[in-house]
Formats: C-alpha cells, structure tokens, sequence
RNA sequence: GGGGGAAUGGCGGAACGGUAGACGCGGCUGACUCAAAAUCAGCUACCUGACGGUGUAGGGGUUCGAGUCCCCUUUCCCCUACCA
C-alpha cells in the first residue's frame, strides 16, 4: 500500500493531461459548445484563497461538461493594465511592463499547480499589443459607428502628482497618494454612447434569467429609469439669453406647491453670473469642491444661495418664484434645474427651512389633516389633492403625475419625458499604462482617426516616472505624429482607456486570441455567448455593464454576430474567503497585524504574547488575515485546496478559512485513497448479493446527488455526497467485484473536485484512459427507487412512531397498518380518529 | 435616506410544505500501542434520573402538518447614495 503523497503524483498528471492536449479547445461542429469562464485576475503578483475558490468552481464545471460530452472552452488571461503598475514604477522604479509581466509569470506558476482545465494555448494580458492593438482597431470602428464622443467633463485632479484621481482616490478631499487637497478640472475627454442602450440594457435585464436576481437588480437601479415631466419657467430679470430655465420634475402633480427654483452650480445660469458677481463666484466656488468628501455627502449640509432671479409659475403668470444656486443639484441629470416642493421632498424640506422660503402642501392624508413636516407618502398610496391642477380629487401620486403630464402637454408648457440616471461612460485616463487612444490632433484637419494599418499605436518603452504627470504628455517625441488624413505634422492623443475597456470585451477575444481581427466570425458565433460566467458580487454593476454595452456594440459594429449581444447567458457570483484577524498593540499604541501562521492557541508562536482575535473579515494583507494558497498545495497538494475551498459553505456565501480544516480535508483524501487501495489489493470473494445491491444504490443514488449538486452549483453538496459515500466504502461487506466496480464510478463523481486523486484511483481500479476524458457516469433509475419506505408515524403534526411498508402499498393498507399500531391505539384510547392523512410513501398523519 | 439578503447545535452548514440538525469541523468514549501520533469503532441539539418534554431570532396567522408560505417586530451583512 502506498501512502497518499499529492506532492508526487498531482504534477504527473498535470504533465500527462497536457502531453494528450485533452483542455485544448477544439472548435468541434459534431459536439455541443460550452463556454466556462471566470473573471480574470488583475496581476497582483501572488494568488489568494478567492481565486483559487473562483478557478476551482469554474473548474468543476469545465470537467463536469467535458465529461458530458460538450466541447469545452476554459481560457485564462489577465487584466493587466492599470495603475498598481504605475504605483510600483514610482515607488521601486523599473518599468509597468517588467512588474506586469513578471507577475503574471509568477501567478502562472502558482495557478498551474492547481491542476486546472485551461486552455493555456489562448492565454493573454490586456496589455499585449496584439490584444490592445485590436481594442484600438473596434475603437474606430465604434468612433464611425457614433458610439465615442468628445466632450468637457470635470475630473478630479491632483495637482501634486499631476494627475487624475478616480473618486475613491479621493479621501477627504484630498488626494490619497499626495495628500493635496484635489481640485476640479475641466477636461475635454472621450465619452462611449452607453446612454444610447440605457433603455435596452434595462429592459433586457429581464431575459438573463440565469442570472442573480440581486444583479440584475442592482443593474436596474444603476440604469435608474425615471417618467416626468420637463417643462420651462419663463424668467423675469435673467441675463441676457438666459429667457428660460428648463426643468425636469418626477413630481409635477406638486406644481402648486413650488416654492422656490433650484439651479445647479455647474448651471449656464450659474456660470453667467459668477463672471459678474464675486460674492455669488465665491459661493459657487465653494459648492462646486464640496461633495467629492465623504464627509460631506454624509452630513450633507444643503448650502444655497438667491440669485436675485424670478421666473413665473407656468400655470399663473403672476406668481413669482426665487431662483437659487443649491449645493445639492447636479448638472448632469435632468436639466440642472428643478424646483422645490418642500412640502413633498425632504431635501426641498431642509432647504426651505434652513432659507426661510414658503411650505406650501399639495396634498394630505384622504383621512385627516397633512403631518407637519415633508409629507412624502407612496407614489401608489392615495392622497386627497388641496391644490391639484389635473385628475381626481382623492387620487394616487401615479395617476396624479401622469393627469399633470397630460395637462402640462395638452397646454403647451411641458411634456412628458423618460430619463435615465445611466451617464455616459467616460474612457480617458491621464495615464501611461492603458491602451492609447488612437486619435490624432490636426491643426487643419481637427480631431482624426488614426489609420487601421497604422496600429497598434505602440506605448513607448523609454518612460520614466521619477517625476509626477503624465510619461506621454512629457515623452520628447512620442506624440509627435503626422495627420492620417493630410500628412501635416499633428499631435498624438496622450489619455488612455479606462481598463474597463479591457476587460469588456476580452470574453470575445478568448473565442480566438490570436486573430489579425479583434473576432473571427466562425470562432465567435461557435463559442459565443459564455453560458457559464463566475466571478465576484463586486462587479455587479460597472464591469457587467460595460460588458453588456460592449457586445451591444460589437455586434453593430459587426464584431460579434447578434446572439452575443447578452455575452453572459449565466452568472454566477461567490462569496469571499474569510479569516479572523490577529491584531496586537505596539508600545506606540498602535495595532500589529500578525499572519494566522505565526499564531496558534491565541498567542504569538515566537513570543508568546496573547494576541487580539477579531472577528472574519474578506481576506486583506493590510490586515494580514490572509493564507498563502502556495502553503496549502505545498503542504497538503492541490486536491485539498480544491476540496477545502468547495465545502461546508454555499459557493455563494463566503467560506471561513480554518487550517484545521484544510487538514483534516488531507486526511479524508488519504482515506479514500487507502479505501481504494484496499480494494485494488483485495482478492475475489463471494459476497453476499443484499450488501453487493446496498452498495450499487448508494454509488447510483451518489451520481445523482452529486450530478444535482453541480448543475445546481451546490458544491458543497456534492463534497457532502462525496463523504457520506466513502463512509459506505469503508462499512460494506459487498464482493470485491462490486467495490471495484463503485470505486471507479466513484473516481469519475470525484474527478471534477480532485481531479488528480481520482485519476489514480481510475488507474488503479482499472479504468480505460483517463477520468478526465471518461463519459459522465449515469444513475441506473431502477437502483434509485425504494422497495421499502419508513413511514414516520404523525399523531396531531407530532412524530410518535414509524412503520416500514413496501413501497408500493396502497393507502388504505397503509392505514390499516397504522391503526394497529401501538403508538395511534395508545392515543386513540378507543376512540376514531377524525381524519387520517396518508401521503404515499413521505408520512403518515393522525389527526385526533 | 433608498434597495437587497440573511438569522437553524460549540462551529460551517443539510432539509420537494411531510421524521429538523444530512455531511464536515470540534468534543467525548473505546480499540490498537510500553506510550504518543496516525488509524479504526461508537456517541455528540437542549432540559430530565427516567417516562417524557422543548426546540430553526421574537410575536401572530394559514395548514392535518411550517425552518420552509403570509403579516408584524428585532438584529446582522452587502450594495447604493442629494438622481428632483
């Protein structure tokens, strides 16, 4: 008998799987297509317990639909743009490249262990010119096809590092890496047409059916669909040009309870006024910087300012309403302007107090008297309208908005319109390590796209960053280009692409990696969409979005033929790997995070020192909870990882990390393994045919459990099942022919969770090639079905007793069994029952 | 503020409206051993000496029967955030 020693025979078969390519994709017209994808990493230099969860899953579903006889595609690749890259530049020099690259070999080679069913032929980084060279080539083609557009847009800048900050680089106001207080630019930057498909990506969130109903959700609220109306105030003693001030209202059945106009900061209005008005100029400035803390968004003082404008009400020319700048109004959604209602809004409601303007209620409670205070009751509850304009008296908000849109349009003031809160997705970044934007600045020719034979526009190599800004701004000759379209010299675009970019579209590329195109149709209509997608809750909305719009955009710019265009058909979403967290005080006072492998029994393993336990958290080195997966396979091999990870918790749910666990996973796969062994050593016997038939049912009933549990992405389960059956292994006293026999079923149910042990245990039992590659085992129906059933026995919804009948028996046989029994005639004490339920082989219930 | 989800032994978790606690961790007992480790066998929701009783956050309801369905309350987690 050989011991169970994972670190010598796991790398075989790895070798082995790859010498027979059994994972190259293989596009395959005979076979069914299944496309089994998970997120792929960013390339941070190490892999955590998350991926290997993540891989793990994906994985079982690969091997599991391989098995079923699906051509499989299982590819990996990494998301390798960004700004860690930058960071690492800056702080330890050497290049984005080198760092990237050298990471990716490193996590390469802590993911290979793992035995995972990639395709490594299709590997790529985001950051290889051959993939950003092709995101270039769809980015014209997306340009022509009206999908990108230039225009200002305010970003926040640090004006220390010169650069552009993403608004959770920005903490308190102040930016996070230089700590200058971060100012508001105004850029000119390129812009995709999302809010062109806001309609539709809302709308088709109703046909992903295999996806999580909590994203499609979070989706729809980010998409954010919203019917009012937009009508004009005429103003009174405006600037010039300034006659109107456009509104949009969700709310217009409180028109008669406007107290007040409210402009955003950022208003034309506004604008026109601060170039006049330096006391108003101060304030605006002032507005316009607060709001980026989040400080301020939390206490959310709502600051205002009268700007001396009336404007008549639309629906009485003599009633005049203030015009304020406020704090709280954003430019970019409606018009910039609303009014205030503050009766029925409880931001109005604040603001009208704090300025001292009128509180005029619209509407009450149908029974008794309107509360003091904002009144905002459901838009479906009815209300008695005081100063309605259009519909009913006692009406419901909803049937009261849509009467004031019809009167507001059959007037002529207003009309009814649909807006989105979905703003158009801004793609420049004034950054180095990102695809360049292949644009070209002309002085005659203006704005001009770089010519298709042209790219990739190659990112330069000689760049340093020993100085803060931008390397391509301050590159000598870089952007120094000449104009595709007249020859004359022109100026480079410098901004990159936001890495959402990258990663939106790298789902295609997998179809065919290597291509000349960013697709190639066959290779894309093949494999296209994924049905399998598997990644983290926390790119619920922006990465699945962009995805969404991305193919949108793919198959109009004929990139992806129009069933992709949901490139998603099934999402999956797990939860995080979590450990408590080892915490100390230094003589400072201040908190020292110690790794779980340096504690053990509640005190530092070198010092003694008892340590602080703080409840799970995600896995984070700055707290230092964190277990290197490199340990766990060195230590007890990929198997146990792969098992570990997908016990005990719901894949959904997070799993807390225990080595305790992870060992006593070891010492399970050992067992099974000295199980088998047994059974390969064991000589021909006998048997007896009762244990060899309980013994092919509990392998039968096995298969189907385990074949539920993974199409129900119930891997625990399937370990549970797993278990339980190499508790019947070790129990049964069948023949060695039928052990045999279940053994190997048994190695092909293991396989997609411990590939390589159920390899030997294949071997070993005799099996043909390898289980990888073996046909899906099927459950024999005629095993899986009971001769004999135990009825527990029910008196008044209380188990009393039980009774073991054929399975077949008819009710009212069963009844009369029940009646005799012990248990009922004791209750009964020679009564009848009122009423006795059978349900035919589940329970048996006597009501009394 | 808005939205979503969750609550079951010491712990992770099972349970088509039908025997609550599968399976695992931990713990306990025993076997093997000079001893320990490893391994194997068994026990392990709570109360009770036992008979029996009580139990799925709490309170109501529907049902022959509720962890599961409905209503209310509490706590925790996640997402989102001045969207007019």
């Amino acid at each position: 008998m050989t011991p169970y020693e994972p670190s010598k025979t796991e790398q075989n078969w790895q070798t082995a799987w790859n010498e027979a390519g059994v994972f190259t994709a293989r596009r395959d017209p005979s076979k069914p297509k299944y496309y089994v994808l998970e997120m792929f990493p960013y390339p941070s230099g190490r892999i955590h317990m998350g991926h290997v969860r993540n891989y793990t899953m994906g994985d079982v579903v690969a091997r599991y639909k391989m098995a079923q006889g699906f051509s499989v595609l299982h590819p990996m690749g990494w998301d390798a743009f960004g700004m860690p890259a930058e960071n690492a530049a800056m702080e330890r020099g050497g290049h984005p490249k080198t760092w990237t690259y050298g990471n990716i070999a490193d996590m390469r080679g802590q993911m290979k262990p793992l035995g995972l069913s990639i395709d490594w032929s299709r590997e790529f980084a985001t950051c290889d010119p051959e993939y950003y060279g092709q995101q270039q080539a769809m980015f014209l083609d997306m340009l022509k096809a009206g999908l990108v557009y230039r225009k200002n847009a305010v970003v926040n800048w640090d004006p220390v590092d010169m650069t552009v900050l993403a608004n959770e680089q920005v903490i308190d106001g102040k930016g996070w890496r230089s700590g200058a207080a971060v100012e508001r630019k105004e850029l000119t930057q390129w812009f995709f047409k999302i809010s062109d498909y806001a309609g539709e990506l809302l709308d088709a969130l109703d046909g992903l059916e295999h996806w999580p109903e909590k994203v499609r959700l979070m989706q729809a609220n980010w998409i954010g669909r919203s019917q009012g109306l937009q009508f004009a105030f005429e103003t009174v003693n405006a600037p010039e040009g300034f006659d109107k001030i456009e509104c949009y209202t969700t709310r217009p059945d409180t028109l008669m309870g406007a107290s007040f106009v409210g402009i955003s900061p950022d208003h034309p209005i506004a604008k026109a006024l601060e170039k006049t008005d330096p006391d108003l100029a101060a304030f605006i400035a002032e507005a316009r910087k607060g709001g980026t803390t989040e400080e301020a968004i939390e206490t959310g003082e709502k600051l205002g300012r009268d700007t001396g404008i009336r404007v008549r009400h639309p629906l009485n020319p003599d009633w005049e309403l203030p015009v304020w700048i406020a704090n709280f109004i954003l430019m970019d959604y409606g018009t910039g302007a609303i009014f205030g209602c503050p009766a029925h809004d409880a931001r109005d409601h604040e603001f009208a107090t704090k300025y001292g303007l009128t509180i005029t209620p619209v509407f009450a409670p149908v029974e008794g008297e309107a509360p003091t205070g904002e009144f905002v009751p459901l838009k479906s509850e009815k209300v008695r309208y005081l100063k309605g304009f259009a519909g009913e008296e006692v009406q419901t908000g909803e049937d009261a908005i849509k009467a004031a849109i019809a009167f507001a349009e059959a007037k002529g003031f207003g009309k009814g319109v649909t807006n989105y809160r979905l703003r158009d997705w801004g793609l420049s970044r004034q950054r180095y390590w990102g695809c360049p934007i292949p644009v070209v600045y002309c002085e005659k020719c203006g704005v001009v796209p770089e010519k298709k034979e042209n790219l990739p526009v190659l990112l330069p190599d000689d760049v340093s960053f020993d100085r803060p800004g931008n390397p391509l701004l301050r590159h000598p000759s870089w952007s120094q280009t000449t104009c595709p379209c007249c020859g004359a010299p022109a100026r480079r675009e410098t901004d990159t692409m936001d890495t959402f970019v990258d990663s939106s579209w790298y789902y295609a590329r997998f179809t065919n990696p290597h291509a000349k195109t960013p697709t190639v149709a066959e290779d894309a209509a093949y494999w296209m969409d994924v049905d399998q997608y598997i990644g983290g809750i926390e790119h619920a909305i922006l990465h699945l979005l962009y995805s969404r719009f991305f193919a949108r955009a793919m198959v109009k710019t004929g990139h992806l033929p129009e069933k992709a265009k949901e490139p998603f058909k099934a999402l999956f979403t797990q939860g995080m790997v979590t450990h408590e967290i080892y915490k100390t005080t230094d003589a400072n006072g201040r908190p020292v995070y110690h790794l779980p492998e340096e504690v053990e029994n509640g005190v530092l393993k070198a010092t003694g020192e008892a340590v602080e336990i703080i409840p799970s958290a995600k896995m984070s080195k700055s707290k230092k909870n964190v277990v290197d997966p490199m340990n766990i396979i060195g230590s007890f091999g990929a198997d146990t990882a792969r098992f570990f990870v997908m016990s005990d918790s719901p894949p959904e749910r997070d799993v807390e990390w225990t080595a305790a666990g992870a060992e006593a996973t070891s010492k399970f796969l050992a067992r099974v393994w000295r199980i088998a062994q047994e059974i390969a050593e064991g000589a021909p016997d006998a048997g007896n045919p009762a244990e060899d038939k309980a013994l092919l049912k509990t392998v039968h009933k096995a298969i189907d459990d385990v074949t539920r549990a993974i199409e129900g992405f119930a891997f625990n389960k399937a370990v549970a099942t797993l278990y339980g059956l190499a508790n019947a292994f070790a129990k049964s006293q069948a023949s060695n022919a039928v052990k045999r026999q279940a053994m190997q079923i048994a190695a092909q149910l293991m396989g997609p969770l411990v590939p390589h042990l159920a390899e030997d245990i294949w071997r070993l039992m005799g099996g043909e090639g390898f289980v990888v590659t073996a046909p899906w085992p099927k459950a024999d129906p005629a095993l899986l079905v009971e001769d004999e059933v135990t009825l527990p026995i029910q008196i008044n919804g209380k188990k009393r007793g039980e009774v073991t009948v054929p399975k077949t028996m008819p009710a009212n046989e069963v009844e009369k069994i029940v009646l005799a029994d012990e248990a009922v005639i004791k209750a009964l004490a020679g009564g009848q029952p009122k009423k006795l339920i059978v349900v035919p082989g589940r329970i048996v219930n006597v009501v009394i």
